[in-house]
RNA sequence: CGGGGUGUAGUAUAUCGGUAGUAUCUAUGUUUUGGGAACAUAAGGGCCGGGUUCGAUUCCCGGCACCCCGACCA
């Protein structure tokens, strides 16, 4: 019977499955559920609060720098689409179509966008005539589909909920900056909310967006050490201004191709937290992105309950002034305090706050620490500075051992049998390859790595492929991938 | 689309060719409360179709669904 109970409640550890593991957490803190339809996902409450913080935060880092939102529909016809040669080649396999509706066929299929590039430049042809429109930076929050042939929760769903922003500019380079800046913008925001550290490089070619120039990404390290493309930024050229004649005159008056960045981040990002952070005992939030910071457990009995959470209540409407009505909750249900810890272990909530009788009368509380499971006891008087301390101390940890485990687990290879190796051990590795789609396919048949980025500072340096021995430039990070 | 696996209550599971058992969850009540409480009562189940059989949840065939691993996923 003891057996039985332990199996109930416990989570796959992470060195056991890490795949079951992963889907033990998003169980275990309430994010999600399956859907009728296979490969879709229900985001539930307490998963959608974490989409809501990254669309707060993001949607106003974009307002700041000039970008703001509009709104385009979900049915592309078809022949849009098809208008940019490699862009449909990319995406047919996976896009749904619908081709009846209103009762009737119609006379042409209206395609889900399992992107939207193409319809919003079908109207920006419209919107720019002279340089004077110039830059257009608009962003939309939005759901997409994609027809993948294989789905995990967060990771990659049929459809998806992100933003995708779409720029025009007058030249190039102002593109390729802005493509560039947004990269930092995501990186900053990886960084200071979701305490995830990231390599930011740029696509080999045959993992580069279909349709752009280049595409710039941020590629994370998850607790396995598999990389997650987390968001990515792409320098489009003018490859769909000539698609779909997006023209401007400039101020010599002559007419010309405009120049395009797209970019994007969707609630993958919540897989990448999740996995990031989480530990055996179930989802770890970083404290900037977790809407409800403090939990209060009040440890009582018949005779205590009234007193105890009256001052439980006390001290947590003195927090919600520091952390938000929202910020801090206290739990008063008929349930024993252990069984309410665990529960909010499992939800991730970054501290949890005992108080009893006798805490009360030696005018203390205990705080607990969500990552570290540090106990810590604190005056009454100074509860509110402790956690704001310890809340930064958090983050601050979260990241530095997310950063520390990423580079711990990135090495360099010089030889085939080191780079094999090194693939094997889960390792982000670090090495040269001559830049062909042939090499790049015979070292993922052989290895199952792909090449994940050409890290910024990596631009520069010569050497020898790793599999054929071709002079390379650039050495790359290979990792399998999610 | 290949390889493997599984279909029994909301969930997790057991047994058995003959009345389907347990835990958990849910509801109600009493007692409890410093790390997953106890007792009592109640409600709830064999994926679908066919075959073998006196009798199938069990065995056989077919279908369907789901899960895992691959392929695929710029």
């Amino acid at each position: 019977m003891e057996q039985v109970k332990a199996n109930e409640k416990a989570i796959t550890p992470r060195a056991t499955d890490y795949s079951q593991w992963y889907l033990d957490i998003i169980a275990a803190a309430d994010l999600s559920d399956y859907s009728p339809v296979k490969g879709c996902m229900v985001i539930k409450p307490y998963g959608y609060q974490l989409w809501e913080r990254i669309q707060n935060v993001l949607d106003a880092k974009f307002k700041d720098i000039g970008v703001n939102n509009a709104y385009f529909p979900m049915l592309i016809p078809e022949r849009l689409l098809t208008r940019e040669k490699e862009h449909v080649e990319g995406f047919a396999p996976e896009v749904a179509v619908v081709t009846h509706a209103g009762g009737e066929k119609l006379e042409e299929p209206l395609v889900l966008r399992p992107t939207s590039e193409t319809i919003i430049y079908e109207m920006y042809k419209d919107w720019i005539r002279s340089y004077r429109d110039l830059p257009l930076l608009i962003n939309q929050w939005a759901n997409v589909i994609r027809w993948e042939k294989r789905t995990r929760p967060f990771l990659r769903t049929t459809e998806f909920l992100w933003q995708e922003g779409h720029t025009v500019h007058a030249t190039n380079a102002e593109a390729d900056a802005f493509a560039k800046k947004m990269l930092d913008l995501y990186e900053g925001f990886l960084r200071d909310y979701m305490a995830i550290p990231v390599v930011k490089g740029m696509k080999s070619e045959s993992e580069k967006f279909a349709g752009a120039l280049y595409t710039y990404t941020c590629e994370a390290m998850m607790q396995d050490g598999k990389a997650l493309q987390i968001c990515t930024s792409h320098n489009l050229g003018d490859h769909f201004a000539k698609a779909f004649d997006i023209k401007f005159v400039d101020e010599q008056s002559s007419s010309q191709y405009a120049w395009q960045t797209s970019w994007g981040m969707s609630t993958r990002a919540i897989g990448g937290l999740i996995m990031t952070h989480s530990d055996d005992k179930g989802l770890v939030l970083p404290p900037n992105m977790a809407t409800l910071k403090v939990v209060v457990v009040p440890i009582v009995n018949v005779d205590t309950k009234q007193s105890v959470e009256e001052k439980a209540n006390e001290i947590a409407s003195e927090m919600q002034k520091e952390f938000g009505v929202r910020g801090v909750h206290v739990d008063t249900r008929d349930m024993r305090p252990g069984e309410k810890y665990f529960e909010w272990e499992k939800k991730g909530v970054p501290i949890r706050l005992e108080i009893g009788p006798k805490d009360i009368a030696n005018g203390q509380c205990v705080l607990v620490r969500r990552d570290t499971g540090e106990k810590i006891v604190t005056p009454l008087t100074d509860v509110v500075t402790n956690i704001q301390n310890t809340l930064k101390l958090i983050q601050d940890s979260l990241y530095n051992s997310a950063l520390e485990r990423q580079n711990s687990n990135t090495v360099e290879a010089n030889t085939w049998d080191e780079f094999v190796s090194a693939i094997e051990d889960g390792k982000f590795v670090l090495a040269h390859y001559d830049g062909s789609a042939e090499t790049e396919k015979l070292i993922k048949t052989e290895t199952s790595a792909t090449v994940r980025c050409i890290p910024f500072n990596e631009v520069a340096s010569e050497g020898l492929c790793i599999k054929t021995g071709a002079p390379s430039k650039g050495r790359v990070i290979f990792a399998k991938n999610y």
